[in-house]
DNA sequence: CGGCTGACGACCT
DNA sequence: GAGGTCGCCAGCC
């Protein structure tokens, strides 16, 4: 059987500034919590946007006040090429959330939920 | 104007 | 378990 991608529902277009509403809800996540792309995603309409939330922090000046290391991928996972991951890592702990490995501790409860 | 290319995730073979 | 397909924005050349 071909693969279907419209058997995961209906396309769904969120519109122009979806970089601008990226970063305006990683704003919202506070510290010792964490989220993840496809969270962001979900919260903007829907996961097929997850790599475009990726796109949305890459494109981040360096200073940016912006908590770009509360995004991690599924699973809790660091996903960054290695320099970056260290830094993220460094970052949650600052944060208070452990990183064992390449990974956050109790992810699940680190969690940050999205309001609506 | 057009092609390239990045911090993803779910599902398929 | 590894690897491919698909979704589809924004900045840069």
């Amino acid at each position: 059987m071909p693969y279907d991608p419209n058997r995961h529902g209906p396309r769904r277009l969120i519109g122009p500034g979806l970089h601008a509403r990226v970063q305006a809800l990683v704003a919202t996540v506070p510290p010792g919590a964490v989220t993840t792309y496809g969270d962001v995603a979900q919260a903007l309409g829907g996961r097929q946007f997850a790599r475009h939330v990726g796109f949305a922090l890459a494109a981040l000046p360096s200073l940016s006040p912006l908590p770009w290391w509360r995004v991690v991928a599924a699973g809790g996972w660091l996903s960054l090429p290695a320099p970056a991951r260290r830094r993220q890592a460094r970052r949650l702990e600052a944060d208070g959330v452990a990183v064992l490995g390449d990974r956050v501790r109790d992810f699940e409860r680190r969690r940050h939920v999205f309001a609506g």
